[in-house]
DNA sequence: ACGCGTTACTGACACGCGTTACTCTCCCGC
DNA sequence: GCGGGAGAGTAACGCGTGTCAGTAACGCGT
């Protein structure tokens, strides 16, 4: 491994100080440099193969142009996470724009393990996007107790700090709208996870809305919660099944959706012949279920860049709004159909 | 924000130096400090909240103490990659083991942004993993020649480089053994990728041994190329279908599997009693396809864990394997059968 | 000749830590 | 009484950069 060249080295390449060579690459408006200087320093840097130093950059800078992504899930709800992947691009995509790199930070499930604020107090990170936080943490908490830089991503009631979601609400509304505007009165819901979780809570809010607003009485048994998975949806359905009957059904995960159609076909039902689906997430496989599913596509590119915006914004010290919420979009496939006469 | 503690801030409450701290927050075992000082110094640091500047520490140890993931791959392949989220997890357990961070690097497609040797040149990253590489990728070849502590997870034939991956070749082997064993003669095959990528050819390799042992030739006909996401296998099979007749297929990515049994579907085959299909990966989806897959596991954790310890052991100077090859292993379910009389 | 402003730079410090070489004290053996 | 060694700890340097205060040279008006 070739001794890396310092700033120094191009400095006595280039005829220079260090500290002119520290103006120029960095580009400093306030300081004048003739031409022909800048010049020989950038090439001087250039024929060196000089790259500065991050390490010292931060320590000297006082940042480290890192923002983290803390995945507060457990496991299983990585694996499943169809959207995680897109979610990163859009970070990514974000804190390039802003000359930022991204660390990820993949916790222990309910572990004691709250190691995570230590990579802002630690300086490894200038700021943290916290995804799938539970109301119950205390790191989280304290974190914003102290004022650091972090933005949640999903929805914390009663944490003061700013946070990116998608509108679960509005997207489930419209899901279970469009279900009624079919014709479906019975409409059961399967939640996307346990109602712990706040995305699940709003979710299930869209379907009771939407059913309120038709005039619809809410029945208990037509609601069955699923865990994130498909083995989970297909439980649940499972227990609709043998309870009560449906024409429609709203199921909060496409991932959940294709576990619940797999026993809704065990069970002898043809999706949408018997049973309307509408899913939630829009993940890339959605449209190739059997039948392709209608679904509400969560914007996860746009969610993962909006989360990385705000908290480059924060960072930057300019005004921002304390919450935004991204618009889904109802994607009309195969798996609804208008309720039989 | 409140200012953060330094290790002279600890120092003072403790009644020391600066370099006792160190010493005793560093736990080296080769200077003397009595227990009851040590006690002294640990207290001061709870109390205050300290934790190390990672850039300072960095700077004067001269190691990062963060490994970088860098993905060579296309929107749409990271989007439909159902195991990058596991790969991670499996990464970042192996790095948080050895003390590592994980950085992430996604890179834009064939950009000329090669931007990630800057990674280490600025020592951002202590060592990299790069996934997905491309044979005509420069700045790897370059980074490799400068001796750059650098994994490949995949393969690289030509590029002398340490490199974890998955028995490609093994795995789809077995695969279609499984599918001559069903009685099966003429077998298609849909690659996961376009042939440039290795693991793609890796796999077709593996289906012609299968077939070569078998003493069945291959026919040009039978094979198609598919793209990693589900609409190109859905194309892939349907140009097969039109061209040629087979009673079974290896589709070389469950995704890809998906597409390919909707063109089946659509084209009024049923599956698995017209045609056969194994797929490969194992995605938490696949054992709820209609029918569900039969698939070649890809240790997906492991994958990423083994591609750490590699980078971490390669960090660590210790001598260890050129190459490491995970095993795959074949999941039986619904989606083959024995070849109806 | 002198003051003054501008241009084009540079010297030196700060950032927070790891680490080496060194000091100081105390005690032990002779 | 004195050399020597162990124990306990420290001063000081170096890591590579950003940045402020400062300076030398020069032009220009009077």
């Amino acid at each position: 491994m070739p001794k890396r060249p310092t700033s120094a080295d191009v400095a006595a390449r280039a005829g220079v100080s260090r500290t002119t060579v520290s103006f120029v690459l960095n580009q400093r408006a306030d300081v004048k440099i003739p031409d022909e200087t800048r010049q020989r320093v950038v090439e001087a840097a250039q024929e060196l193969g000089y790259s500065p130093n991050a390490s010292a950059r931060r320590l000297a800078g006082g940042r480290s142009h890192v923002v983290a992504l803390v995945l507060r899930q457990s496991p299983e709800q990585v694996a499943s996470d169809a959207v995680l992947a897109e979610t990163l691009r859009g970070l990514s995509s974000a804190a390039r724009a802003g000359g930022f790199r991204v660390m990820v930070e993949l916790l222990e499930p309910d572990g004691a393990d709250t190691s995570y604020s230590s990579l802002l107090r630690a300086q490894h990170a200038d700021g943290l996007i916290v995804s799938g936080p539970r109301s119950d943490d205390p790191s989280l908490r304290e974190l914003v107790r102290d004022d650091f830089p972090v933005v949640i991503q999903g929805s914390l009631a009663d944490v003061p700090v700013q946070s990116v979601d998608v509108d679960n609400v509005a997207g489930a509304r419209g899901a279970v709208e469009h279900l009624l505007a079919l014709g479906h009165r019975r409409i059961a819901c399967i939640t996307n996870a346990r109602l712990v979780y706040t995305a699940a809570q709003e979710r299930l809010a869209g379907y009771t809305q939407a059913l309120a607003a038709a005039g619809i009485p809410i029945e208990r048994e037509l609601i069955a919660e699923a865990d994130f998975d498909a083995p989970s949806g297909h439980v649940a359905m499972a227990e609709l099944i043998g309870r009560t009957t449906f024409d429609a059904a709203f199921v909060a995960s496409d991932v959940v959706a294709l576990g619940a159609i797999g026993a809704l076909r065990e069970a002898g039902f043809k999706v949408p012949d018997d049973v309307s689906i509408v899913g939630f997430d829009d993940i890339p496989l959605a449209a190739y279920f059997d039948p392709p599913l209608t679904t509400v596509r969560l914007p996860a590119f746009e969610l993962g860049q909006a989360a990385g915006r705000a908290l480059l914004e924060r960072l930057a010290d300019r005004a921002n709004p304390h919450r935004t919420l991204l618009p889904t979009e109802l994607i009309l496939r195969g798996s609804t159909s208008r309720r039989r006469a």
